[in-house]
DNA sequence: GCTTTCTTGTGACGGATTTCACAAAGCTCA
DNA sequence: TGAGCTTTGTGAAATCCGTCACAAGAAAGC
């Protein structure tokens, strides 16, 4: 988050930014950027704050973020669909160079110059694509055989949308985007009795 | 999570499941999922499990999932889109109602009975279709002007899709999906150097 | 009815995370 | 140059959260 805002503080071209302010943008508080950013050396001057395409530069080295990572979308749904459009992520250096699809209806369209693979060739095109990370977005119940071939591919990083628990190596990091369940969460902070819990926390 | 995986076993016929099968389908430990429920009640029995029909029950009363939310979609974009389709917002009970839209283009279009409405009628189409949860999928720079908007219409919950943090008032609930957040932390897990961070934690 | 087996509910512990608070450092201006 | 103001970096304290471990409840077998 710490970035996002780093993005939007060079785009109106501040120099520098204090804790404090970084809290406020971030939404949190300024020990805890300060806890947080010195986990990885000291960024700041004293009296002034940070200077922001410094910062900005490391916290992008520190993320991973100085080259792009090659990403292959599975499932070409509306959901796929609309994340293969999504501008944020190759900004952030996240390409998408391989897309699949276990439809036959879909197979062989061309998207933007990636044309949809099958998805019995998973394997094949994770590899020969060098594909380092991969976004999920096929139905539940498909979602676990899909991981399992995407991690016997070598692939060490998922982003998933399917709303089930992924079972993987302990070396394969999966990140959940769990749609529904925020909804739900919204849902539990708004019910109606739910103004004691507000309140007493 | 539990309601997933309880909607789950509830789908193949279970009558009971332990703390332990519980936890290992919802990815955490059975001390965790023994603790979790017990703070809104005792709803096992010893010796035998929990009720699978019954703590389902629970679980979507706790959440405040008796009934159904209506929701807006704000932003008719690929993402809206997509969200539009999805077919377990309103498996879960929640129902999209009102679309709204800045593209005149866009206006006046049908997606499955419901019309998208402009934008400059926010307010009133909020207030009319008794929305209690929106689900925001603007461009960044348009979203905090739309919250504010949408705070003004008195909704309490908002979904955000946005990549920016909104400012909103305490009794204003906001969670946020960031999916660009998601795959740089996968970014973060997987870089070159990251070996050592896994081992020593 | 009694023993065995299973599994919950929960207090105690300990590790992790957040907040607090302040010395040290840097800038500005006289 | 030095006083005053600002803001970082970081130990210490406080709080939060997850894990452990076990007493007690419930069913099943005999």
């Amino acid at each position: 988050m710490y970035l996002r805002v780093l993005d939007e503080l060079e785009r109106e071209a501040e120099t520098t930014v204090s804790s404090q302010a970084l809290a406020n943008r971030a939404g949190t508080t300024a020990a805890q950027v300060r806890k947080d950013l010195s986990l990885f050396g000291s960024f700041g001057k004293r009296g002034l704050g940070y200077a922001v395409p410094p910062l900005r530069r490391h916290l992008r080295s520190i993320l991973g973020l100085s080259g792009s990572w090659k990403v292959a979308l599975i499932g070409a749904g509306r959901i796929g669909a609309a994340l293969f459009e999504y501008p944020h992520f190759r900004e952030q250096g996240f390409e998408i160079v391989a897309v699949v699809d276990q439809d036959p209806a879909k197979v062989g369209s061309v998207w933007n110059d990636v044309t949809i693979q099958p998805a019995d060739q998973l394997e094949s095109v994770l590899r020969s694509a060098g594909i380092e990370i991969v976004i999920l977005t096929v139905p539940g119940p498909a979602a676990q055989a899909v991981a399992d071939a995407v991690v016997a591919s070598g692939v060490r990083g998922i982003l998933n949308f399917a709303p089930v628990q992924l079972r993987v190596p302990d070396d394969v990091k999966v990140n959940d985007v769990n749609m529904t369940v925020e909804l739900e969460a919204l849902s539990f902070a708004l019910k109606p009795d739910a103004a004691d819990r507000r309140a007493k926390g």
